[in-house]
DNA sequence: ACCTGAACACCGTTCAAGT
DNA sequence: ACCTGAACACCGTTCAAGT
């Protein structure tokens, strides 16, 4: 813009892990996991595929990167100010709509265990936990089932958004839930009784209401189990 | 074995969409996601790849005819006899047990979505569901919060013990444990409070129990919010 | 210190040719 | 109908050579 800058140039600007780990995100999500090249990246960043390699190890830690970046930005606004319940909820919305917009990385959370990115998402639901009044001694395992539902219930809401994806451009809701409702109609009605009675709640349902409902019934769990005759929530002053 | 069989004999036998599937699952359980090429099935199976593609169309169904026959076999003994709530903690220890002893079929079922395998498994725990007396409007949110625990917890845990297998053979789950434990020593206090507070138990806990212990918190919840005022269970007879 | 780009090993998939 | 195996296109990674 101005003429006086002494940054360089745009098109010469110098390479750097931030620049390629946002361009493999970029990639990731417009042409999926299988357009992660390092081809592709080499082109979109106008270099050599050795500049790459200069600044990351290979495409793992480069996946990692990524992902790490997605969930960062996803924890990026601690809730504030609300109840420690409404909390849990924002925290688990905010990473349920973070692989909805990039599903590309529910794949990579359940590859990488308890180490680089996972133990942020720990952390902030750990802090929800802690302020929800749960005695210490059940705090790793609330924490962890909290987490453990979530990145299932993210994973699998993912998988159908990038189905349906597969199947025709920008589907919405309705279009994907459709698809899969079509799918269970074709199921064995005798090996099948369950799954195609509740065909109707499939389509009618809403994923993050639903998302939100086992967050709720995981809580109601906490309270019986855990909050019964303690406080319910700590003092706020 | 006996001389006289008609059968045709072991070296010759008959190449089987059913045979290849056995050996897929062979390569994927010794050598991970990665030891799954067609170079290594057409030596282990004695054939060309042509011989492979005329009864599989390509690796993406193979991956899915593996995991859909680690999920039959993980299915296959429906509990029986026993109250509708051990039953549902018996079919998720099973599933459990089976994705540990498979890590790479939970990427597969996170990558796929409600088609194929996953119905299998909603199907089988939503007659449990079904079973606690859980009323009709609630049966899909229910057991959809279950399996989306279920997969969740059982796909962390298949991560964990596929990252220690990778630091060594046959690695312990003191030894596991002991690893993610030290990971998480090594992060900034001040950015991982609870993380680094619950250390201990994350060394002490047992997974299965623990695994268990999220079942129960959900199945705490459904008591709580859907079962408040109805029979805990059907009549039996 | 950082970048270039050709080269290498390996992989999924195809296909003309066999039986 | 089923199988063989060479060939093709593509990918992650390396590395000698440049600046």
């Amino acid at each position: 813009m101005a003429a006086r800058t002494h940054r360089p140039r745009r098109r010469t600007e110098a390479l750097s892990r931030e620049r390629i780990t946002e361009a493999a995100v970029e990639l990731l999500d417009t042409a999926g996991e299988s357009g992660l090249t390092f081809r592709a990246l080499t082109e979109r960043l106008a270099t050599g595929a050795g500049a790459i390699y200069w600044h990351v190890a290979n495409k793992g830690e480069l996946l990692r990167a990524a992902t790490d970046a997605v969930i960062v930005t996803a924890l990026a606004t601690p809730p504030a100010g609300a109840a420690p319940r409404d909390r849990v909820r924002a925290v688990a919305l905010g990473l349920f709509d973070a692989v909805e917009a990039h599903p590309w990385v529910a794949a990579q959370l359940s590859a990488l265990p308890y180490q680089s990115t996972a133990p942020r998402i720990f952390e902030s639901v750990g802090q929800q936990v802690k302020a929800l009044g749960v005695p210490e001694e059940h705090w790793f395992a609330t924490a962890s089932a909290l987490v453990e539902y979530i990145l299932g219930a993210a994973g699998q809401n993912a998988a159908n958004t990038a189905t349906a994806r597969a199947l025709g451009p920008a589907p919405d809701r309705g279009e994907i839930l459709g698809s899969v409702a079509r799918a269970w109609e074709g199921l064995d009605a005798e090996e099948y009784p369950f799954t195609r009675a509740v065909g109707d709640q499939l389509r009618a349902h809403d994923d993050r209401e639903q998302f939100l409902a086992g967050i709720d019934l995981i809580l109601a769990g906490v309270t019986a189990l855990h909050l019964q005759d303690g406080p319910r929530t700590p003092r706020e002053h």
